[in-house]
This record gives C-alpha cells, sequence and structure tokens, in this order.
DNA sequence: ACCTGAACACCGTTCAAGT
DNA sequence: ACCTGAACACCGTTCAAGT
C-alpha cells in the first residue's frame, strides 16, 4: 500500500490538534469522535488506538489549552506576575472559549496547572506574602478571570468590536421597568467610547490593589 | 380514562423540574429528553408539547435556576448589597453547579438578570457610584463570583468537608519539581485548619475593599 | 388537545475482521 | 500494528397515528 497523499499516520498529538479545531469551529458539543475523525480522513474507531475513550481526549484537550498560558517571568514582581498570569489566561481563554465550558466537567488540576502554582507561588513568597494571603490572592485573580471570560462569552455582542449601544438600542429596554439600569447605560454610552472589554482591567487594578493593601498590613 | 397515579397533567413548570432534578443528579449532560421524559413518567416526545426543543428547555432551566438568587433588599448599604448578591450566587450555584456550565452556551442575559441588574444599579448610584464604577463593580463581583464556584467544582475534594490535606498527602507532590508549592502548602496545612471554602469571604473582601477605596478616591 | 410509536440521522463504544 | 465495518444502546426531532 503507498502513503496516500494527505494521510499522514495518526498520534495523539494530532488528533488532540483536530479535536481543538473541532471545538474552534462548533464549541465543544461539535467534539465528538466522529468529527474528530473526520477531521483527519479517519473513522472514528481509529482513534481508540491512541486514546482510550472521549473522556480522556477531552482531558488531554484541557490540557492542551491550559499550557498555552504564559508562565510569568522569573524576575517580575508580584504584581507584574499575577497580572500577566491574567492577561495570558484571558487571552487564552478568549481565543478558546469552549475552554471554560469544559473546567466544570474535568478534574484535577493537570500537571500544566501544577506548574502555574508553583511558580506563582515563588513569586509570590518571594514578595513577602504569606502561604495563606498568596493562596488567596492567587485563586481570587484566577477567579475573577475565568468569572469574567464566561461573563463576556455570555453576552449577546461580541465585546471587541465595541456594538454594546447598537445591542441597548435594539432590546429597547423598558425604562419604567428598569429605570436605574436604563439610566446607568445612558451615562455608559453618552461618553460616546464605553466598551465591555476595558472592564477587565479596571477589575483587575480594584484587585491588585486590594491586595496590595492587605500585604502592607499584613 | 381515569387519572393514572402518580400521573399529573404536564406542564413547562413541571418539565423545568424535572430538568433540574435530572440536572442535579447527573449533570448536565443527564439531561436528555428522554431522561427528563422519564422522570416524569412520559415519553420525550410528549415534552415537545409544552417547549419547542430542547434548547429552549435548556434556556428555561437556566433562567430558573438564575430566579433563584436572592435581591438584595432596597435598603441596604451598597456594600452589604454586593455582598449579599455574592453570598447568594455562590449558594445558588454551589448547589446545582452544572449552572455553570450552561453559562457558556446560552446567550442573552433573561429576564431575571436585568432585574438583579437594575436593582444592584439602584443601590450603588444611591451609594455615590458613578455610572462607570457601578458597572465595573458589579461585573467584577459576578465574575469573582462565577468563577470561583467554577474553581471550586473543579477541585478533586469537597471543600466542604476540610480534606484539602488528606488530598495533598495521596497526591504526594514531588518537592524537587514544585519546591514552592510543597511550601506553600506545608504552610497551609500546618496551621491545622485551612479550608478552602474559606478563600471565598477572603477574595471578597479584597475585592470589596478595592472597590471602596476606589469610590472614596473618585 | 394531548400523548405516543415508528422512523431518521446522529452519538460512544465493542468486537471481530481485514491489511 | 494499525485501521475499519457492522452492531448495539443511546441521542434529538419529525410525523403520522392514536385517544
Amino acid at each position: 500500500m503507498v502513503a496516500m497523499p494527505g494521510k499522514e499516520r495518526l498520534s495523539k498529538e494530532r488528533i488532540i490538534d483536530a479535536a481543538a479545531r473541532v471545538a474552534d469551529r462548533g464549541g465543544i458539543n461539535a467534539v465528538t469522535m466522529r468529527q474528530v475523525g473526520s477531521e483527519l480522513g479517519v473513522e472514528a474507531m481509529s482513534l481508540y488506538h491512541h486514546v482510550s475513550n472521549k473522556d480522556a481526549l477531552l482531558n488531554e484537550l484541557s490540557e492542551w489549552l491550559f499550557r498555552k498560558i504564559q508562565i510569568p517571568n522569573v524576575d517580575a514582581r508580584w504584581r507584574d506576575a499575577l497580572s500577566e498570569r491574567a492577561h495570558s489566561a484571558s487571552e487564552v481563554l478568549r481565543a478558546h472559549p469552549w475552554g471554560l465550558g469544559m473546567l466544570e466537567s474535568r478534574p484535577q488540576p493537570g500537571q500544566s496547572q501544577l506548574r502555574h502554582y508553583d511558580s506563582m507561588m515563588g513569586r509570590l513568597s518571594e514578595a513577602g506574602f504569606s502561604a495563606t494571603l498568596a493562596t488567596t490572592a492567587f485563586a481570587t485573580v484566577d477567579a475573577f478571570v475565568f468569572g469574567f471570560v464566561l461573563t463576556e462569552s455570555t453576552l449577546p455582542f461580541d465585546p471587541a468590536t465595541g456594538a454594546e449601544q447598537e445591542y441597548a438600542d435594539e432590546v429597547g429596554l423598558d425604562e419604567s421597568e428598569f429605570p436605574h439600569l436604563a439610566r446607568t447605560l445612558g451615562d455608559l454610552f453618552s461618553s460616546g467610547h464605553y466598551s465591555f472589554g476595558d472592564e477587565f482591567s479596571a477589575g483587575l487594578t480594584i484587585l491588585l490593589d486590594g491586595i496590595e493593601r492587605r500585604l502592607l498590613g499584613e
């Protein structure tokens, strides 16, 4: 048998990459053994020679994604380290929003997560954080990042395009039913350049300020 | 025909309640038309007389869940209002962790969400928040809550039982590979009563302190 | 008006069979 | 050693049929 054109050997790596492409196109529900197989020009059953089942494939996919989050520089000051982690994580998750839906059903922090924890605990303890405060700080920043991207992904407009106002107009919020909300939105848009995406750094700054205050008070 | 024992008339409400029970038992993936039907002693096809399809049912289920989050008292001070919202939301989501997985794939804030936004904007603007700061404050607290419960749900131990140490021992973290992490965990557990669940109020306090600082500085 | 059975195009997974 | 076809028990959904 001659090698077929465009048909390389299967491997775990190629399967995970294919699964990621399928998820990027159609969300996590599109990731079926049959779809991933067809992305590779192969029957679904062939995948079972390289991953033990679908659940294992999803675990690998989750690791694949979280490995993309950058580990902050060893020389970074604590504030930069937390901030870099937050920005890198939010970028990765924004590019692959299906990752959040996976978090809930995947168990266990994987190797890539542990490497992140370890590195961050190193930076923070060097900066004088107690074990407790370091844990709180990291957990809080991570929770904020995950939750923010999750919220963002449910918005009915794309925050990147700044179409917030068009959306609000379109919905035609009932002013008598939601007076406070209507006024707030009016105020936001009257400035002419409100973007929900900016809330990310605003929230992160509030968080880091809160952590700094706690650090100095310890 | 005589009414069958235990077989009341179907209704949208009964279907949503049944779907919630199925999700509580088996997670969101267990919510299939056939499973929900069988929970009600009825064929899957019968459901289509009351909900247009599965997607509509999941939207109703999402509304059902978010309606459970308490709207803070009108007289509450801003800090209490945000704190009550955070605690109520985290309780509801902790009791029904499948709700988070739904957020990502559900579009649109529903009526119950809008009511919350409106009420909170009312409390915050009375307390002197600008529209921008009010939005940032609410978005940040919500992101933190969602993200925290999401993180918590991926932990391999139940934070309510305080079995953190047993887990850490069991994993047998490689001290040479993750030295900082190992030391941090050692410090945490040496106090004898570390509980990850406590990170919630610790993080929330940091957040509220950060918001207060911003409010006074405006 | 409300419920159902059969049917269709999908799933994950097993297993025996091909090369 | 690696891939596949047929099969099984599941999905969501349609549609014609029952009461």
